[in-house]
DNA sequence: GTCTATATTCTGATAGAC
DNA sequence: GTCTATCAGAATATAGAC
């Protein structure tokens, strides 16, 4: 990357992450041009370039950020325990922190394909190794005999497109609260792995 | 729509619809230039407009023609009976549906937000009509005991976002077959909504 | 039914003033 | 650290020849 790293740490620089994470999220990194995030910041179209070499560069550093904290967040919220502990944490945790993010998961699993290859497998490295996580826990339980999933990969899959389906329709004041959501999409997970 | 209906229903017509979903699936959109439309048909550019009045109109009219395909093919293929067979020919259809149709659920389902408001009104209440032909499965289930599905809403966005999360990793050739797929998927599904 | 040519606007990115 | 000015090319869409 041959930003200039830190030299200019201002304010501006992490403003520029915001917006381009909020107009990719909305419109779709294609459809969304540097005058954009330029004018959401406040600033001109070659301000940008101060703090990011390209467009390219600016996407793929939101994605594996997104896809780095996410990791370091799991790690952190993992506190063991049953298998079946395990993956109701999980659940839980899932849904809670791409609710209180729905910009990072709209971007982390819709703009995979305009990446440039490297880029692309290295956030795909990422995200198989968040989905590793999840195999783990129903490795672990399929082992000694509280789950009853054949298939730990493709449950794995399944689930997390299940909870990832959220973020599509929740709205805040809806409905339903997150908490009712969130018990209520563990039940299902709870009871589609059990033995 | 301005487009010259009939008049020009030769073989490039449909030509240009299936190199627009194609390469809108493949890249988006906003990605795709009606320069690269016409290069995959083999014609100029401008020739695209005897065809579609505008890049919007091509992307709207593929969207609903899917829906509307969609929602005519179940129909067909709801053959009734209990809910629990009912739920298994609806998880078992649209997992075969949309994996013989990858592009078609790509641009459906990630292209939402590049449509022109009444464009967009117009696909989501297609889609939320097959939504309903789900919530009223789960709710006939419900009703007679053969389900839990405390709310039937949120249970068909989960099934749906689970099955559809099929078309983003499964491959032919793969390390599972259809068939297997179908089962492991059917076999969640009708889990999560056990009594 | 497709072509070439073109109008007009926008794109990502750079140079250099302040 | 942000500005203006600008480059070179690509975008959608149209006009009119054949």
């Amino acid at each position: 990357m041959a930003r200039k790293q830190g030299s200019h740490a201002g304010i501006t620089g992490p403003k520029v992450r915001e917006a381009a994470l909020r107009l990719f999220a909305r419109h779709g990194y294609a459809a969304v041009s540097m005058r954009q995030i330029a004018g959401d910041v406040g600033v001109q179209a070659g301000a940008l370039y101060l703090y990011t070499p390209d467009k390219q560069t600016l996407l793929f550093d939101l994605m594996k950020s997104h896809m780095e904290e996410l990791l370091a967040a799991w790690e952190a919220a993992d506190t063991g325990g049953t298998p079946l502990d395990r993956l109701e944490a999980f659940a839980r945790f899932h849904i809670r922190y791409h609710l209180d993010r729905p910009d990072n998961i709209f971007i982390a699993y819709m703009e995979l394909r305009n990446l440039e290859p490297d880029n692309f497998a290295k956030v795909e490295g990422l995200r198989d190794a968040y989905e590793a996580r999840l195999i783990d826990i129903l490795d672990a339980g399929q082992a000694d005999g509280s789950f009853a999933v054949p298939d730990t990969r493709l449950a794995a899959k399944a689930a997390i497109s299940m909870l990832n389906g959220v973020t599509t329709w929740f709205r805040e004041g809806g409905r339903l609260d997150r908490a009712a959501v969130e018990t209520l999409y563990w039940d299902m997970l709870r009871k589609s792995v059990s033995a």
